[in-house]
DNA sequence: ACACACTACAGAAGCGTCCG
DNA sequence: CGGACGCTTCTGTAGTGTGT
């Protein structure tokens, strides 16, 4: 019952407004002086990060010099200060787009009592993904929270200031610019949810992420045991450790078909050994890579094995990691990088590798062994 | 309460295309 | 040509769920 604090909708009459009215190309004598001032706070910062030689440029190039559209669009090479405000607008720009699109909602103002009563008063203006950004209905979203932040902020003695500096220059057109990059970005979400082949494709690139973080967290435990292994066997494997070079950890095959998921799931939880219990855990399936000697496995079974100790001996545990099993699958990845040639087993490059121009060009490969390994102990 | 293992999201930047 | 646009990938970070 208790009402949600219902964030203050500036009571703007919407007909007050008019679209037209907002980009006035009269050149004022203020306004003239505005640009000035803006092309000259762009031009020293342009300078402070390029420190060009010849510093000393005439200000005018040519006899009517351009005022630019945009001082804050792009964050390359803006100031410390610049960012910081940049940010803030970005923010504020965003907010604004929310509250007119409905999306500040924290869906428990749904109290239905009064959409009813006053829908003059806070219209949501929702955006029509479907279409672009040049759509007039997003358009009109976009005009109206670039309008609302620029009567805010864009003059520094005004009540409603709340930029961290009150020297940087923007423009509409940089709230514009910012406005149309979250507009793209929603609608990217907004078809991502919706479109079934990008929702596919979007699981294939977080699959991939998590196999790349999966890899990275494995190259790091596995430096950790490298003071053990290099007390133990006089040599530092720190050589093997790129994490492209780690194996994969797969939860489900890269299929479409659902007897397969669910025939690859009974194989992970019986070789995981699940209790009944836990039959819905995670448990993942290890897949090595297919170039990979038996030496260089070996040598991270090893540090494996040292990692593994060392956690046992740990008076708290921490918790126990997803099983991973090895159903003797391997993946096909080529090798990023170069690799040293105790890695790779001569018949699998015979078999693989040998004659394919292509491969031969992508497989990359040290002339001899570093000490240490393989013909080179 | 905390650490861990993810997960979702946003911004930066690069690319190709279109158009005045 | 330059810019606007749509699209993509990469990267960092804030958030989430879960078990000790």
């Amino acid at each position: 019952m208790a009402p949600p604090p219902q964030p203050p909708q500036l009571p703007f009459p919407a007909s007050v407004i008019d679209p037209a009215l907002d980009s006035p190309q009269v050149p004022t004598t203020d306004q003239r002086l505005e640009l000035l001032e803006r092309e000259i706070e762009q031009l020293k910062s342009q300078k402070r990060s390029t420190s060009s030689p010849d510093a000393g440029l005439p200000k005018r190039r040519r006899k009517n010099p351009k005022p630019s559209a945009h001082i804050l669009k792009k964050a390359k090479g803006l100031s410390t200060k610049q960012m910081e405000v940049r940010t803030s607008l970005m923010k504020k720009v965003k907010s604004e787009l929310k509250n007119l699109t409905g999306r500040a909602n924290d869906d428990d103002s749904a109290s239905d009592s009064d959409d009813s009563d006053a829908p003059n008063i806070s219209p949501t203006l929702p955006f029509a993904f479907a279409a672009n950004v040049d759509d007039p209905v997003n358009v009109k979203v976009i005009d109206r929270a670039v309008h609302l932040v620029w009567t805010e902020q864009h003059d520094p003695r005004a009540e409603t200031f709340s930029l961290p500096h009150r020297d940087i220059k923007f423009t509409r057109e940089d709230l514009a610019e910012f406005a149309k990059t979250i507009f793209r970005g929603w609608k990217r979400t907004w078809t991502a949810e919706t479109d079934p082949a990008l929702a596919k494709k979007k699981a294939e690139t977080e699959s991939k992420g998590r196999q790349e973080m999966r890899r990275k967290e494995l190259k790091s435990n596995r430096l950790k045991a490298i003071p053990e292994y290099k007390k133990k066997y006089k040599v530092d494997p720190v050589c093997v450790l790129e994490s492209d070079w780690m194996s994969d950890t797969i939860s489900a095959p890269d299929t479409d078909d659902e007897e397969k998921k669910t025939a690859h799931r009974r194989r992970l939880v019986q070789a995981a050994r699940l209790n009944p219990s836990q039959q819905d855990d995670p448990a993942w399936e290890r897949l090595r890579p297919a170039f990979q000697s038996t030496e260089l496995s070996d040598i991270k079974d090893e540090l494996d094995t040292i990692r593994a100790a060392a956690k046992n001996k740990l008076k708290k545990r921490p918790r126990p990691s997803v099983p991973r099993v090895d159903l003797g699958h391997t993946h096909d990845r080529l090798p990023t990088g170069t690799v040293w040639p105790f890695m790779v087993p001569q018949d699998w490059y015979d078999a693989n590798i040998d004659g394919h121009e292509d491969l031969e060009d992508e497989m990359r490969m040290y002339e001899t062994d570093p000490v240490g390994f393989g013909t080179n102990l």
